[in-house]
Order: C-alpha cells, then structure tokens, then sequence
DNA sequence: ACTAAATGATACCATAATAGTATCATTTGT
DNA sequence: ACAAATGATACTATTATGGTATCATTTAGT
C-alpha cells in the first residue's frame, strides 16, 4: 500500500528544486540534470501541473517553467489529488446497494475517519515545508 | 488513491460475517449467497487467510471455515498486511542514494509520520468492531 | 528568414497490480 | 460409491503505473 505514486513524487521533487531557485524559470533540462528523472515522463508531468495551474509556461528559446502559486499555496494534498485522484478507501465499502448491512457501515464509518485524518495532514503540507 | 483494495474488503466482510454467525463452521456457498461475492475469488481469499492463520479449515462434506482467532484478535492491519503488503508510501522519498537532498527528507519525514498515523489507527480496528 | 531551444499535444508501449476464472485433486460424511 | 466441501495451481482480463516517441508550435538570437 502507498500513498504516494511516482509522478506525485516526481512534481513534489521538481516543484521543490523550482521554488528553491532564484532564478525564475527552470528548464525541463535543468531539472533532469540536477534531479535525475527520464525526461519525458517528467515533461509530461511539468504539463500537467501547467494546466492544473502550479506552473506558468513559457515556450521558445528561453522558455521554461515557473511557480504560478507561492510554495506555500502549493499543496501536497492538491497534487496527490491531481496525478491519483481524489482519496477514496474502496468504493464498495460505501455503496450501500451493494454492502447494505449496518455492521459494516459501522466499519466504514471508522475507515473514513482514517481517510479524513489523512486528508487533513497532507493539507497541512506544502512545497514551502521543503524549503 | 485506495488504502484498502477489493481482496481486504471482501475479507473483512466476510470475516465479519463468519463472526456473528453461531454456527461455528461456515461454507463458501453460505458466504457467497449472504454476500454476493464471486465465489472463486472468495475461495482464493478464504484458502489465503486459513494460510496465514485467520481461519481454520474443514474438508469434505459439512467442511467449511471457522475464525482461528477471537474477532478482537483480527486486527483490520493484519489483513491489510497480508493482502496488500506492508505499508509504505514511496520508496523513491526514501533512498537517500537517488534523493540525497535534506530537504525532500524533511517532506519524507513528514509522510512518514502519517503513514504511522494510519498504520496506528488500522491496528486500532479488528473485526470485532464490526459486530 | 533561419535556426536552435524550448514547451504543447498526443499517441503509443511495457510492466505490474488488481480482480478475477477454471480445473483438477483431495478429503470426508452419509 | 457419491456428493459436498476445501486445496492447489494455473490461467486470464482489465486497469494503473511508469514510462517513450513524435511531431507541432513558439520564441530568442543571429
């Protein structure tokens, strides 16, 4: 079980590197160079973050990438949200159709508890915890 | 993201389910007309739990499964354990040898703590919470 | 205008995990 | 002997994960 999936990780590393540059806009060359992802993939997930609105773009010779929020608004929960989907234990505990005894609700009443507890913490972290 | 997958789920229905029977011997086709559940894909959970010492087993006619341990005993962790390994978030945070910066291991610390805060309140739960 | 350096968009691919199915062997009560 | 149960094991389908590959477009500098 993880919590965290490779690109997650990948947009927490890069958009760490990011915010602790002065210079403004950082290349996908750069961050391949000092943090050592295959290229591609870590494009891929530079573009996402790009038009779920983390990063600003800039195209052409002298392009590159830059923080569109304050580390501090760039939340961890935020980007688990957007490269895993949003927390859910197992739907089939929920669906009461399916799973309709009281016993059982009792059991996922407790589960989502956990999830909220998780839900809160990652809420609680930043890119501006990693400066 | 998912903390528990359909395997755990259906196991600790199950389980559930076993435990608040009087008889103390149930059958797979008991289980699978109580709870819909596809029969063959029980009977691998049901084989994979008798293996790790949840349930005791009985061959031949009149056979069927019976919990090895107390319902209190079932930790809902232990059968998260078995089904989908242990707890881990990102192997990736953790080596220092690939992500040797102090910051991120800062974050790891972080993650880290959560990740103990679930695994705290799973161990908290057994299948008697759900009696 | 040309070129090199950058991202945008998109399609593809390989592997592993998940969620099962299918089959035959073995045990056991009647 | 037979039916009802689990044991063992191999197979399969679908989805998620972790990427790769390609071509289009933009832009700075010459």
């Amino acid at each position: 079980m993880k919590l965290i999936t490779r690109d997650t990780d990948y947009a927490i590393r890069a958009l760490g590197y990011i915010a602790g540059r002065k210079e403004k806009i950082i290349t996908v060359s750069e961050l391949v160079r000092v943090l050592k992802m295959p290229r591609p993939f870590l494009r891929k997930i530079l573009q996402i973050l790009h038009k779920n609105g983390i990063l600003n773009s800039y195209r052409g010779l002298g392009g590159g990438f830059s923080l569109k929020k304050t580390p501090k608004e760039i939340l961890i929960i935020d980007l688990i949200k957007i490269f895993q989907g949003p927390l859910s234990i197992n739907e089939c505990v929920f669906r009461k159709k399916i799973c309709p005894n009281r016993k059982t609700c009792l059991l996922s009443k407790k589960i989502n508890q956990i999830e909220k507890s998780v839900y809160t913490q990652f809420k609680g972290m930043s890119i501006a915890d990693l400066a």
